[in-house]
RNA sequence: GCCCAGGUAGCUCAGUUGGUAGAGCAGCGGACUGAAAAUCCGCGUGUCGGUGGUUCAAUUCCGCCCCUGGGCA
């Protein structure tokens, strides 16, 4: 990867549990690559146990980048995401590293690779006020910008919300700035290999139900503790195994029924997984 | 052994004043552009425990049997 002139970049991808991690690794010795993290949660630096982050070993093996590096109590997102994945890729560039952007969070890599509309700032007072909003949201959007809320079901308040505040703080429904998201797109001119990860679906479930256990054993519930007082909204918060765990620790169910919930918000997240990897699998080879 | 309560979808249960049944959860499919491990949409045939009887018709009523709880011995 050391030709000066061809810019490339490694993308792996593929459900949580599914041994990612392990492959970027071995490439990045093979190949002398640094690993960027593209996982929504793993960013979290309390989230160690958790988000299921490389350990020590890991990380002394190649460098890792992005992991655990912000603090959960920060507003995070794909926006900010993007603009710390492009600067890591260009500093791999920079040292004749092959960046290997890593990770399970299908959104991100759209972002990296058909762009994310330029949307400005919103004020925080516009976006809490639609968050909090619990009128007829649906209706709302529906006189300020219809085509979104046609697009939109009515009971998906996250993206209805949404819509509202890029409307109401940009003057301009979001379908406006999505049209220019492709331009921006940043891998567009760059050589990409994209390896998706297959793994059957039973054997994945096996596989993250030992991996909860795991977590349990090497300290989840100490790792939640210290999170119990912190707004339930924040993405850090909804961590699966989060909730779960902090409702045992209130004592309002057992380990048992924390454990075993937490297990089937797995299965579900590993089945969205599925889904969207499904829509998305031209380009991606299978690994 | 006797008495009571149950046995209906993978699980927890509802229901049918007799016309072969439906919720939640699980599971499966789908969507996805600043919260994405999020958010949202769709999909319900199962000897209604077994077996006899009554009936045009039984999962429903009656008898017997089996199983599971609980109580009395």
């Amino acid at each position: 990867m050391s030709q000066s002139n061809t810019k490339s970049a490694l993308l792996i991808a593929g459900p949580t549990a599914s041994g990612k991690s392990a492959l970027a690794l071995r490439l990045a010795r093979d190949r002398g690559g640094v690993i960027i993290n593209a996982d929504a949660l793993q960013v979290y630096r309390e989230l160690r146990i958790l988000s299921a982050r490389p350990g020590e070993a890991e990380l002394a093996e190649a460098p890792h980048r992005l992991y655990g590096h912000v603090s959960g109590v920060e507003h995070y997102s794909v926006a900010a995401w993007l603009a710390d994945a492009v600067a890591e890729i260009e500093a791999a560039w920079a040292g004749r590293l092959l960046p290997i952007v890593t990770g399970g969070t299908g959104l991100y890599f759209m972002a990296l690779e058909r762009g994310l509309a330029e949307v400005p700032p919103i004020s925080p007072d516009i976006r809490e006020k639609w968050r909090r909003f619990d009128g007829d949201i649906h209706g709302e959007l529906l006189k300020r910008d219809p085509a979104a809320a046609t697009k939109l079901k009515p009971n998906d308040r996250q993206r209805l919300s949404r819509a509202l505040e890029v409307i109401e703080g940009t003057g301009k429904p979001l379908s406006h700035w999505q049209a220019q998201a492709q331009s921006q797109a940043f891998l567009r001119d760059v050589k990409v290999e994209r390896l998706l990860v297959d793994v059957p679906r039973a054997e994945l479930y096996a596989r993250a139900d030992a991996r909860f256990d795991q977590m349990l054993a090497a300290g989840a519930l100490e790792e939640v503790k210290p999170l119990l007082n912190h707004d339930a909204d924040l993405p850090m918060m909804r961590a699966i195994g989060v909730p779960e765990l902090a409702r045992y620790l209130r004592d309002e169910i057992s380990l048992k029924e924390a454990v075993s919930m937490a297990k089937t918000a797995t299965r579900h997240y590993i089945k969205r997984q599925f889904t969207w990897w499904r829509g998305q699998a031209v380009g991606w080879q299978k690994a």
